[in-house]
DNA sequence: ATTAACCCTATCTGTACAGTAGGAATTAGG
DNA sequence: CCTAATTCCTACTGTACAGATAGGGTTAAT
């Protein structure tokens, strides 16, 4: 069971943006490189947080993107759910079994729904517990902790 | 973010046997037929959750497949595991990131990895809460709900 | 006008998964 | 002992999708 990559590299992008103290944008390529992600693959990522309304961009030749919203009000489940678009446990494909030589195939696969929904609120859930103001809390507090070890 | 159809298919094959009281053992023919699975895929399923000793088989003429607990110590989490491998969340492909041009790529994902065990626990729970034994209730909740129907 | 950035569509490619094939090993019954 | 039915194992195939790449269009600051 897998969470695309795309997840990560939607998570990294907006903990860059966030961690970006700066008033001016932030651009791709810099992101690119800090978070190593492949430039135009971490296009499409922008495009999708963007369409999302988690972020917003400026174009042109000073042009870059940063958060729409405090960081405190972007959930991780936001974030991979606009990257890998809604959580789904099973593929639609998974309908294909409704009809096979029998005529009455899968007789309990409600049942088996309901657990694949009850894991799936339990996927989102945990997401959403974690808002990126979180994550840069904890990124803070490693470097804390970096600095204590290189002083001993 | 996917279960692939295996797990589906495993649930339902044990179910299956779960809810064949006799004591004679079920053919993997008769599971492929009655939850619309094909057969050779099913084998598969069977072989992995005889290998994680949850069924046991009897080879011959007269073969088949039971249980190798009961109903009650046999979780959901397990089922699935034994036919999906170990959940993970993201491939492991996912450290390929340790080395991109600027030599140290990827400086947070140690933080997204602890997310991601967060997600795969609570993923794990939600699956083991539920009992072979739990599903064969529902079950027939579900049908004695059908059958008062049917008198109305 | 030039340039640096974002924006969009299309395409390539590897891999994992669902499914298939063929046959070896095992057991029951005649 | 022979046959049939079943599990068991290995290998192969086709396809869908994710990651990645390519190329060019659009916008805006200088």
């Amino acid at each position: 069971m897998y969470l695309s990559a795309r997840g990560e590299y939607g998570i990294m992008a907006v903990l860059d943006l966030a961690l970006a103290k700066g008033s001016s944008p932030v651009q791709a390529k810099g992101i690119a490189d800090r978070q190593g992600i492949p430039l135009k693959f971490l296009e499409h990522i922008l495009r999708a947080l963007r369409h999302a309304g988690l972020i917003e961009s400026s174009r042109g030749i000073h042009g870059g993107y940063r958060l729409a919203k405090p960081a405190d009000q972007i959930r991780l489940g936001d974030v991979v759910q606009a990257v890998e678009g809604p959580i789904a446990i099973t593929p639609p494909r998974s309908s294909l079994r409704a009809h096979n030589g029998n005529g009455h195939g899968a007789p309990h696969s409600s049942l088996i729904q309901d657990v694949w929904e009850e894991v799936k609120v339990s996927v989102v859930n945990t997401l959403n517990r974690t808002t990126l103001a979180d994550l840069c809390r904890r990124v803070q507090d490693l470097e804390e902790q970096r600095t204590l070890m290189y002083h001993i």
